[in-house]
DNA sequence: ATCTTCTTTAGAATAATTATAAACAACGAA
DNA sequence: TTCGTTGTTTATAATTATTCTAAAGAAGAT
């Protein structure tokens, strides 16, 4: 069970003053046991499924991009018309299931260490993505 | 140098008519030595510059759609606002300038292959990509 | 040539996201 | 507390990528 004080610290570190909004987004965010994968309209409807208080979509867009700028949310590379985000911070990989739209965690050591043995002058690695799409 | 009876052929075997436009198209598209990556928006402002004519953008989605089904093009995973599509349709992974949004090829030989130790009862494997983002 | 079918196009419709500005809430100092 | 400042919420408008539509035009077969 994640406590509130929790959430005001991570509302805190991103900049953000812990509102009641903000609180009840923290609860559908990180008030779980497992990873959790949402776009933007999702998290929106669970907001008012799970709190049931309604937040309003720009404050869900803000406090989601404050997150994802503080890395306490991940952004999945993937093309879908909505973007995906990500609870697990940590450094995997994922299946995509394209016919049911849903994301599923990768264990690093299920797909193995990832070398890029080439460099480009100038630029640094910022991060390797391995997206398996799944099919019927 | 690629003949327009080539781009004809690619139009046909995508059941599509081929018109003015569409070889038009298909000069930018396929007409070079090296793998294109671009955007619709992209590739809209290059047949302008390059064959002198304007094609409206209905028809370049609606193009680009049928050689992407058909498999002439690909469409690479990748967060941005914008769809991108690759002309290298073969099996290969990316490079993702973040600051300079452009993506560049990686051969396979530079990542290595990638065994999936993992897979999901019903489902199968339809692609693996790496996408490995760079930053200054 | 003519007829049918497909195509092009401008513009409208849709959908995700971002911007705006007025009412409101959190914070800190007195 | 109270008050003033600053940050926040919200509905709604604006923006942007993409898809749809329907009328005018071009391709293909006969």
């Amino acid at each position: 069970m994640t406590s509130k004080q929790e959430f005001i610290e991570k509302l805190r570190n991103s900049s953000l003053r812990p509102t009641k909004q903000r609180i009840n987004i923290c609860e559908v965010l990180f008030n779980r046991d497992k990873t959790f994968h949402f776009t933007i309209s999702d998290l929106f409807n669970l907001i008012k499924d799970k709190t049931g208080e309604k937040v309003s979509l720009a404050t869900v867009y803000n406090t989601v991009h404050a997150f994802h700028k503080k890395g306490y949310l991940k952004e999945i590379p993937i093309n879908s018309n909505q973007t995906y985000f990500d609870t697990n911070v940590t450094d995997h990989h994922h299946f995509f299931d394209v016919k049911e739209e849903k994301l599923i965690d990768l264990k690093n050591e299920d797909v193995g260490p990832i070398e890029i043995q080439r460099s480009i002058p100038g630029k640094k690695i910022k991060s390797v993505e391995v997206l398996v799409k799944l099919e019927d």
